[in-house]
DNA sequence: TAGGATATCACCCAATTGGATGAAATTTGT
DNA sequence: ACAAATTTCATCCAATTGGGTGATATCCTA
């Protein structure tokens, strides 16, 4: 397995590169230092990192927050935040953007990598949120979908009727019926319901 | 809101009341102290911790591990590690438990307390798999679903049809096929698949 | 205990779905 | 370029669903 790429924001350059020195002499990668919001945002767009180390100060600076959010809303992996400070008002702040640890400075080595280990893992742990696809689907199926079919298949996931699909798609009904045959006889069901039930039971396995 | 409650496991007398005293000055109300693992099963059936402290030792020591998962397979709320040790050993052993955090001994009550917030904050907001109840569905409705339509609607939710509904609950299928109307007026839908997704809708928002 | 809500059941009809068979057109892979 | 697979469409029939109306029994509550 590869090394681990970690993100780091923070805008003391003494400690940041403290932290990349301990985390490079482990399993991990520093794949850049970001010493403010838009170095970070342009290394959360050039790099993929498995995880961020977000600094947070009281007072003006709420950049960590700010770029916590930018990662939820669209990269989607885990951060942990470090900061000297750990008192309700910062910790209310921060709560939303649900981050996977709080390392209080001063930290240690141990602290770190404790931190960062168990994020990392509640973060595949918790990561069972399938979302929809045909290899999904056909993963856990003895006879294969065609793509037409999984296109139906997941239009009466969403509740559509045979006439709707076909006005969608520009098809016949006839068409439409015939890949549901097709549907039941691969998923081997009889109506609509339990085909629904079928793509969720897949898809929250 | 009542106050959050806080299950400790903890051998050492010592730290445990140290803990309890921290955790009862501020915003937490300590259900019990367990000193051993069947200490800690009893107070889990008994009382309905929102989170749990579990002490680890190096050694023969890994009850911490087995009240985990004890708490994961029956009881499903966040549980922090408190330890003396973050070795990479100890950190491959509780991975698999998912803890919401790791609290590394010496701790003061900041750390205890940022812990716990976070800890909590993240298992609401992973929370995002509610159970289906009537009161969630009905939440949604502006025409609520009596006792009959809720059961109804769970059936179809599963898959089943009107006659197996009907056979299942020992009435008519003319019965279920009336609940079935009321629930589509209720919702308004006209069709299972759309009753089906608007409750899974429900349980995702 | 009277009235309202709920649960039960029946009958009717239209629309949709489910199921079987066959077949032409198109795409894909080798 | 050929064969195989896929996509398209049709027709026929049975079963189920969707929708409307009405009626009786039961339960709950003011």
């Amino acid at each position: 397995m590869s090394k681990i790429k970690v993100l780091i924001v923070e805008d003391e350059p003494l400690i940041a590169e403290d932290i990349k020195d301990i985390l490079n002499e482990v399993n991990y990668q520093v794949i850049g230092i970001a010493f403010n919001k838009e170095e970070a945002f342009h290394l959360l767009k050039t790099q993929q990192p498995d995880i961020a180390l977000l600094d947070i100060n009281l007072g003006g600076n709420t950049d960590g927050i700010i770029i916590a959010e930018e990662i939820n809303n669209k990269y989607q992996f885990p951060f942990l935040y470090l900061t000297s400070y750990s008192s309700k008002i910062v910790l209310d702040k921060v709560k939303h953007t649900f981050p996977m640890g709080y390392i209080v400075k001063p930290f240690d080595e141990a602290d770190l990598y404790t931190g960062i280990e168990i994020a990392l893992s509640n973060f595949q742990g918790r990561k069972k949120t399938n979302t929809l696809s045909i290899e999904l689907v056909n993963k856990n199926l003895p006879n294969k979908l065609t793509n037409k079919e999984y296109d139906v298949l997941v239009e009466m996931y969403n509740g559509l009727t045979n006439k709707q699909i076909s006005e969608k798609h520009f098809v016949s009904l006839n068409t439409i019926k015939t890949h549901v045959q097709k549907i039941y006889e691969k998923l081997d069901i009889h109506t609509r319901a339990e085909a629904i039930v079928k793509i969720r039971k897949i898809l929250t396995s």
